[in-house]
DNA sequence: AAACCGGGGTA
DNA sequence: TACCCAGGTTT
C-alpha cells in the first residue's frame, strides 16, 4: 500500500506519460481510426498477443470481414480459417458470436456504454474499458499485463499481482490516475510504455518519462517487480497420430468439439501414448477407440514438437491404412469425420502442430507422384 | 483461486 | 529454457 505522502497528483502522472506518448507512439492499422469494429476486433486479437504479431492477422481478417455485418453473416469455418495460426481459437468464435449479437440486438450498431460492451462474448472487464475508452471515449481505465508491470514498478507494489487483491489495488490506482479528457489516449500510453520502455526484462528507464517518480527506479528494484510466483512445471505429453488414406488417396480427418480446446478446427485421430506402451501400440488402440476400426500403420511421416500454454507435445505421424474387412470409420459421439483430397487439406482450419503435418503429407505425395 | 486456452518472440 | 504477451471463461 502507499501512504499519503506517497500518493501522486494524477497530472504528474498522466501529463508526462501523454507527452511522451503524443512524440513516440507507435503506428497501428487501427489506432486513431475511430472505427469501433476495427478496435474491437484488435483489442480481442490482442488479448496475449503481441502488436507485431496479430497486425499481419488483422489485414487479413478485415480483407475477409471488412465490416461487422460481414462478420456476423459469415459461417464459422471461414472465420476460423482467417484465425488460423493465431491461436486461442475461443477468441474467434467468441468475436463471431458477439457479432452476431450486435446485428441482432443492437441493430446493428456497437454498443456504446460500458457494461453493454462488457456483456458481449469474449469481452472482459480489459476488452470492455479499452473499447468504451478507444472508441467512444468512456473513463474507464485499462488493466493489463503491462498495467501491472508499469504501476507496480511506479508505485513500489510488493505484493504478489497475480493475487486478485493486488490487481484490484493496482485497477484503482489505474481509475484515480485515468486522464478523464483522454481517456482512450491514457490506457494507449501506458500500455505503449509497458510494451517500449518499462519492458519485462532490462527495462529503457533513461527514456522514460515517468522515472523521476517511480519507487522501482529509485531504488533500484525494477528487475523484481512485479513479484510473481513461481510456476509449476508442465508436462510433456507423446502424442500419435494416424493419417488414414484410402484407394483412392483421400485422407481421413476429424473435427474436434466446439466446446473444447482447438475447438471447431479439425485434426487427424489419435492420441496421447500412455505409460507402458509403445507409441505404434497407442496409436492402434487410439484409432480403435475413435474410428472403431483397426489400422495398420505404415510409414512414420514426421516428428512435431509443440508448446501450449500448459503442456508441451512431442507428435508423431504414421501413414495409415484401415484393414481389409473393416466397417466404415464411425466416430465416437459428437465428433464429425470426413474422407478429403489432399488438395482439400488447405480448406479446412488446423491447429499449427496439424499444419505442420498437412504439409509434410502434401510434401509426400507430391513426391510419390513423381516416382 | 486455480485451471484452462495457442502461438510466437525474447533473453 | 523460462518468461511473457493490449485476457476471458470455466470450474
Amino acid at each position: 500500500m502507499i501512504s499519503s505522502q506517497e500518493q501522486i497528483h494524477p497530472n504528474h502522472f498522466a501529463e508526462p506519460l501523454l507527452s511522451w506518448y503524443d512524440a513516440s507512439k507507435r503506428e497501428m492499422p487501427w489506432r486513431d481510426c475511430g472505427d469501433p469494429y476495427r478496435i474491437w476486433v484488435s483489442e480481442i486479437m490482442l488479448q496475449q498477443t503481441r502488436v507485431d504479431q496479430a497486425t499481419p492477422y488483422f489485414h487479413r481478417f478485415l480483407g475477409h470481414f471488412p465490416t461487422l455485418e460481414a462478420l456476423a453473416t459469415a459461417n464459422r469455418h471461414e472465420v476460423l480459417m482467417a484465425w488460423e495460426g493465431l491461436g486461442y481459437y475461443s477468441r474467434a468464435r467468441n468475436l463471431h458470436d458477439a457479432a452476431k449479437t450486435v446485428l441482432s440486438k443492437h441493430g446493428g450498431v456497437f454498443p456504446q456504454t460500458y457494461h453493454e460492451i462488457r456483456a458481449l462474448k469474449g469481452i472482459g472487464p480489459y476488452t470492455a474499458a479499452a473499447v468504451a475508452s478507444i472508441a467512444f471515449g468512456l473513463p474507464h481505465a485499462v488493466m493489463d499485463g503491462n498495467v501491472i508491470r508499469v504501476l507496480s514498478r511506479y508505485f513500489g507494489i510488493q505484493e504478489d499481482v497475480s493475487l486478485p487483491a493486488t490487481k484490484a489495488q493496482i485497477q484503482q490506482l489505474a481509475d484515480g490516475l485515468l486522464d478523464t479528457a483522454r481517456p482512450g489516449d491514457f490506457n494507449q500510453a501506458v500500455m505503449e510504455l509497458g510494451a517500449t520502455v518499462c519492458t519485462p526484462k532490462s527495462p529503457l528507464c533513461a527514456g522514460c518519462p515517468l522515472s523521476t517518480g517511480c519507487v522501482a527506479y529509485k531504488t533500484g528494484k525494477t528487475a523484481e517487480l512485479p513479484f510473481k510466483a513461481p510456476k509449476k512445471k508442465i508436462p510433456h505429453h507423446q502424442i500419435v497420430v494416424g493419417i488414414c488414406v484410402d484407394d483412392e488417396d483421400r485422407i481421413l480427418i476429424a473435427l474436434r468439439p466446439e466446446d473444447k480446446m482447438l475447438g471447431g478446427l479439425w485434426e487427424f485421430p489419435g492420441g496421447k501414448v500412455e505409460a507402458g506402451e509403445s507409441r505404434k501400440e497407442a496409436l492402434i488402440r487410439e484409432l480403435k477407440e475413435e474410428l472403431g476400426v483397426e489400422v495398420m500403420p505404415g510409414l512414420r511421416l514426421c516428428e512435431v514438437k509443440h508448446a501450449y500454454t500448459h503442456f508441451k507435445i512431442t507428435l508423431n505421424a504414421w501413414i495409415c491404412r484401415i484393414k481389409t474387412g473393416e466397417p466404415e470409420p464411425r466416430p465416437k459421439a459428437s465428433k464429425k469425420l470426413r474422407w478429403i483430397t489432399s488438395s482439400e487439406l488447405t480448406e479446412y482450419p488446423f491447429p499449427k502442430a496439424n499444419r505442420k503435418v498437412t504439409e509434410a503429407l502434401q510434401t509426400w505425395l507430391e513426391n510419390r507422384r513423381k516416382a
